[in-house]
DNA sequence: AATTAGGGCAACCGCGTTCTT
DNA sequence: TAAGAACGCGGTTGCCCTAAT
């Protein structure tokens, strides 16, 4: 059922696409839009499969593309984004404006996948391969909890996009496609974007949080203390190099391998290597803790009905601005726990 | 200068999902 | 509701370019 080979039939051109092709399918596209991929390259005068002409347009020709290096900023979300959703492109394509998921992908498997071995983090795991050689009992509650907060971040963007998507198909005008208007509004350019995303910020300083570099200097914003506490654990951002954890604390240390430095039993030992300039970089730009918090107490409260509703999660509706915070903290207060409790196995009861 | 190896990226392939009839 | 068509996605391939030998 479903796919039927489109190139096989005719005599379709293959390979290389020519600058005469590309402008018959940037003229065509623009005077009528794409319409059916399948029935375009003929009217198109193209001597391509329609498959071809969408990949065509869709990787390289559409003109809202960003091509180039990738910044800093955009590599960081990669990697982030894949932690939370694994090799799901046209997932991380959609918080990545104009970038397409092909490039991502090949960026991904041609450098940010090689750096990550070279620093010693598994790229699919996103765990530094070290990890795989401490103690049993060490992977505990520290790696569990961050890989229950990823499980639940992957499972909010999966949410947030169907969300798109269904919102996209309550659109008025039915005649056509709602899958465009989702790929027109994951493209939206970054300020356009929903506050809710922004926790990706939190999700970024989630994780380069856990890279506490050396301190020849690089950071010199001033340190703050941030508590968070609830049943018996406690997060605690001391400075903006050193985080508590129920009573175990990362912080730096003036070389250029970094420890968490292990206090309770059940904590781990972790390390990471800082030598490379990259990630250093990232971290320096990326992650003021304070923010990173607010961000998502911030993004979660903003988030709260998006969640609740793809997850099926009746919540009454208050139409008092005072009871909707009082269930929005509960809400934080819920997921907060969640954070603690953290099962040593299985997946988030959703 | 010629050859080889490796990197980078555009394009293809096949399968699952969604849409249409 | 079922079947076929169309679309979209992720994995893979193959070509081109450059650096190393």
């Amino acid at each position: 059922m479903g796919q039927s080979p489109c190139c096989e039939k005719e005599e379709l051109k293959r390979g290389p696409w020519m600058a005469e092709e590309d402008r018959k399918l940037i003229a065509y596209i623009q005077k009528h839009g794409h319409g059916s991929w399948r029935t375009l390259p003929e009217k198109a005068g193209l001597q391509r499969c329609g498959k071809s002409c969408r990949l065509r347009w869709i990787n390289y020709l559409r003109p809202d593309i960003k091509r180039g290096k990738f910044t800093l900023q955009e590599e960081q979300t990669i990697i982030q984004l894949h932690a939370l959703l694994g090799n799901r492109w046209s997932s991380i394509a959609t918080h990545l404006p104009r970038r397409t998921d092909n490039e991502i992908k090949n960026h991904w498997n041609t450098h940010i996948k090689k750096r990550l071995i070279k620093m010693g983090i598994d790229p699919m795991t996103h765990k530094p391969k070290m990890d795989a050689l401490s103690s049993p009992a060490g992977h505990g509650k520290n790696t569990a909890d961050l890989s229950h907060i990823a499980q639940w971040e992957s499972a909010r963007l999966e949410a947030e996009a169907r969300l798109v998507a269904r919102e996209a198909k309550q659109l008025p005008n039915p005649t056509k496609k709602p899958a465009q208007l989702l790929i027109n509004k994951a493209v939206a350019p970054t300020d356009a974007r929903p506050k809710c995303l922004d926790v990706l910020k939190a999700w970024q300083g989630v994780v380069t949080g856990m890279f506490a570099f050396a301190s020849h200097g690089v950071l010199e914003s001033p340190t703050s203390t941030l508590n968070f506490s609830n049943g018996g654990r406690n997060v605690q951002f001391l400075t903006d190099s050193a985080i508590s954890v129920n009573d175990t604390k990362w912080f730096d240390k003036p070389n250029q391998m970094q420890e968490f430095e292990e206090i309770t039993d059940d904590s781990i030992n972790i390390m990471y290597s800082t030598e490379n300039a990259w990630f250093e970089e990232s971290f320096k730009s990326g992650s003021n803790v304070e923010n990173i918090m607010e961000g998502l107490s911030e993004a979660i409260a903003c988030n709260d009905g998006i969640i609740n509703s793809l997850m099926d999660v009746e919540v009454p509706i208050n139409g008092n601005g005072g009871e909707n915070i009082v269930e929005k903290r509960n809400y934080w207060d819920s997921l907060h726990s969640l954070f603690n409790s953290s099962p040593a196995a299985g997946s988030p009861e959703f």
